[in-house]
DNA sequence: GTGAAAGCGCTAACAG
DNA sequence: CTGTTAGCGCTTTCAC
C-alpha cells in the first residue's frame, strides 16, 4: 500500500506535485507529469479516498435511495445511474428501503448524514417532511426521479399525459368500454402516480364524450399477479365486460393478458390491452405500451447531479424536468370488432 | 455541520472523550457519556466518515460487484446483502458490470483499489486471473457467491445435486423422456453452473438406467424468452417430444410453460415442467422448482465478511460453503399419463 | 476516567 | 512550474 510520499520519492518530486500531476491539474510540466505517472504505475499507487475526501471535502460518491431492488423499473433506473456515475469516476452507495420502517429511519437519520456522499438521488420516493428537511439540511444536491419532491429538483414523466395517450389509443381504435387497472390509494411509494394515471384515463374518456364508469376500474399492486387478479374481475363481469383495458403498468398489463388467455379470451380480438413502461417482458408478450426509459432516467439524474457538483455551475434550471415517453404499438391492441 | 470539537465544548469535555463516548468505548463514566450523547444529539452531530476512516483505516463500507441488476436473482442477493450490511452500520457501494468490458476494467483496476471499501462481495462472477490477483492483492476479505473463485471463500449451492434432485423428481413421476434446457457453453457469467446442472441431469438419468439423448437438450440464455424458444423446439419435435422438461432456471421454465400453452399442450398433463430458483413469478405459474434463497445468500455473504472484519476472528472455516436448496412441488409436474 | 498531542494521507494556498 | 506548510476531522497512544 504505497502512499503519495513513496511516489514522490520515486519520481524525485514533492508530494504536492504528485497530487497535482495525478489529478490532472494544469500547472505541471509534461516531463514531471510523465515521471510521476510512471512512478505511480510502478508502485501500483492508488489514492486513499478517505484522505482525499478529508482534504477536499468531496467524496466522489453519490447516494441512491430506492424503494425496491427486485422490481424491473427501479433496477433499471439504478443501472443507468450507476453506469453514468462510474464513467465519471464516481462511486454509488446504495440504500434500499424495502426492509421497512426501521431501515428507512436508519438510512435517513444516520447513513445519509454521515458526510460520505456528495449528493443523493431519490428514486420514486415519497418523503416525509422530516426526512426531506434532513436531506435538504445537508446542503447537498438532491434529485428525485419519479415524482415531485417539494423543493427538490425532480425528473418525472407526465403521468396524466401518459395515461391520456394510452387511453386515446384505445378510443381511436373504436373502443368505448375501456377498463382501467390502477394503483390503490394507499400505494403511496410512487407519489400520485396511480391517481394521476387515473385522472388521465378519465379525462381522455370525457374528452371523447364517454362517461366514466366506476365499475370498469380495479385497483392492483403493480405486479403481474395483481394485474391478473384484477383483470379476471373486469373480464368476468357478465354485464359490463370491457373490450379494452388500460393497465397502469406493463406488469399489470401482462397479468391482464395472461388472465384473458386463461379465460379463453383472445388478445387483441376479444380484448385489447395496453400498459405503461416497456418492461423487458413486454416485447415478448407483444404488449402495446407507453414506453418510458428508466435507464435514461437514472443516467439523467446522475448527470444533473454531477453537473451541479462542478464548482462553476449554478444553473438549476427548472425544478421539474419532464421525461420522454412514447407510444409503442405492438400486437395486444386492435380495432374494435376487427376479427382477423 | 458541527464537528467533534463543537460537541466537546458543549459537553465540557475533550474531543478524545467525545470520540470514546460516541463509539461506545468502555472507559467513559456513565455521566459523561450521557452528557456527550445529549450534546451530540442537540447539535445533530454525525461523524465524518472520511475523517474517521483516515484515522482508523476502516471504512465501514463494503463493495458489491454484480454482473446484472435487472435480473431477479442478482437483485435479490443484493437486497439480502444490503439489508444485512445496513443493520450493522455498514454502507454498500455497488458496482455493476452489465455495461461491458470497459466498465469492468475500470471497476477492477481503479474503483475497487481506491481503499474505499473494507471488503468485497463478488456475485456470480467469473474473474480473470489478473482481476483476482488484483483483489487478493488488496489484502482485503473477499467472498464470492455462486461459484468457486480460486483461493476465495465462496458460497454456492451444489449445482450437480440440485439438477439431480430436479431430474429425479421427474423420473420418480414415471417420466423417461426428459428434456433439458440449460445454458450455452459460452454463457460463462455463472461459472460452470450450466455445465454442472447438465451433469447432474445426465447422472440422474444414468442412475436410473436411462440413456442420455442429446436431442433432448437445448441451450438458452436463462431468460423467459430464451426458455420459450428452446421449449418450442423441444416440444415441436415430431419424433421425440419429451413428456417432461427440466429447465436450469425458473425463468426458462416459465418460458417453457408459456410455449407449451401456445402449442396447445397442457401442463402438467401433456408435459411436466420443473425449474430452479423459486423466482418471484414461479408461484403464480404454479411452477415446481428447486428453490434457492438468494436473499439469504446475500445476507450470509455479508455476515461472513463482517465477521472477518472483526479484529478477533480469524476463523476462515472451510473455503467453500454449501448453500441450502429445497424441492418445492407445485402444479407443473405430474405423474406420467395421469390425466385429471 | 479524561486530556494532550501526534498523526492518518492527501490537497490547497502561498511562496519562490 | 514546483516545493513548503498548514490543515481536513477524527482516533488513539500516552500521561495524568
Amino acid at each position: 500500500m504505497p502512499g503519495i510520499q513513496a511516489v514522490a520519492e520515486l519520481a524525485g518530486v514533492s508530494t504536492a506535485t504528485v497530487s497535482r500531476a495525478l489529478s490532472g491539474k494544469p500547472n505541471v510540466s509534461a516531463a514531471t507529469r510523465d515521471a510521476v505517472l510512471a512512478a505511480a504505475a510502478e508502485l501500483g499507487y492508488v489514492v486513499s479516498s478517505s484522505a482525499s475526501s478529508l482534504a477536499t471535502g468531496r467524496n466522489r460518491n453519490i447516494g441512491v435511495v430506492v424503494p425496491f431492488l427486485t422490481r424491473w423499473f427501479y433496477a433499471s433506473v439504478l443501472e443507468g445511474a450507476e453506469s453514468a456515475l462510474l464513467s465519471h469516476g464516481y462511486d454509488l452507495t446504495l440504500y434500499n428501503l424495502a426492509g421497512g420502517g426501521d431501515e428507512r429511519r436508519a438510512v435517513f437519520e444516520e447513513f445519509l448524514l454521515r458526510k460520505r456522499v456528495d449528493a443523493v438521488i431519490a428514486i420514486s420516493l415519497e418523503l416525509t417532511p422530516s426526512e426531506l428537511s434532513g436531506l435538504l439540511g445537508m446542503g447537498k444536491p438532491i434529485v428525485g426521479v419519479g415524482g415531485p419532491l417539494p423543493g427538490v429538483r425532480t425528473l418525472s414523466i407526465d403521468d396524466v399525459e401518459v395515461a391520456q395517450l394510452a387511453t386515446e389509443h384505445l378510443l381511436q381504435l373504436g373502443h368505448t368500454s375501456i377498463g382501467h387497472i390502477g394503483g390503490t390509494r394507499d400505494f403511496e411509494l410512487d407519489f400520485h402516480l396511480p391517481t394521476n394515471r387515473r385522472i388521465g384515463y378519465e379525462s381522455a374518456l370525457e374528452a371523447w364524450g364517454i362517461p366514466v364508469n366506476p365499475a370498469l376500474f380495479r385497483a392492483a399492486d403493480f405486479t403481474i399477479e395483481g394485474g391478473y387478479e384484477a383483470a379476471k374481475q373486469l373480464l368476468g363481469s357478465p354485464r359490463e365486460r370491457p373490450t379494452a383495458i388500460f393497465a397502469a403498468s406493463d406488469e399489470m398489463a401482462i397479468g391482464t393478458i395472461l388472465a384473458a388467455r386463461d379465460m379463453g379470451l383472445h388478445v387483441p380480438d376479444d380484448v385489447s390491452v395496453i400498459g405503461v413502461d416497456d418492461h423487458e417482458l413486454s416485447n415478448f408478450f407483444g404488449l402495446t405500451t407507453v414506453a418510458q426509459f428508466p435507464e435514461l432516467q437514472g443516467r439523467m439524474a446522475a448527470e444533473i447531479l454531477l453537473d451541479q457538483l462542478q464548482p462553476g455551475t449554478r444553473t438549476l434550471g427548472s425544478l421539474n424536468t419532464a421525461l420522454p415517453f412514447e407510444l409503442l404499438v405492438r400486437s395486444s391492441t386492435a380495432r374494435l370488432g376487427a376479427r382477423r
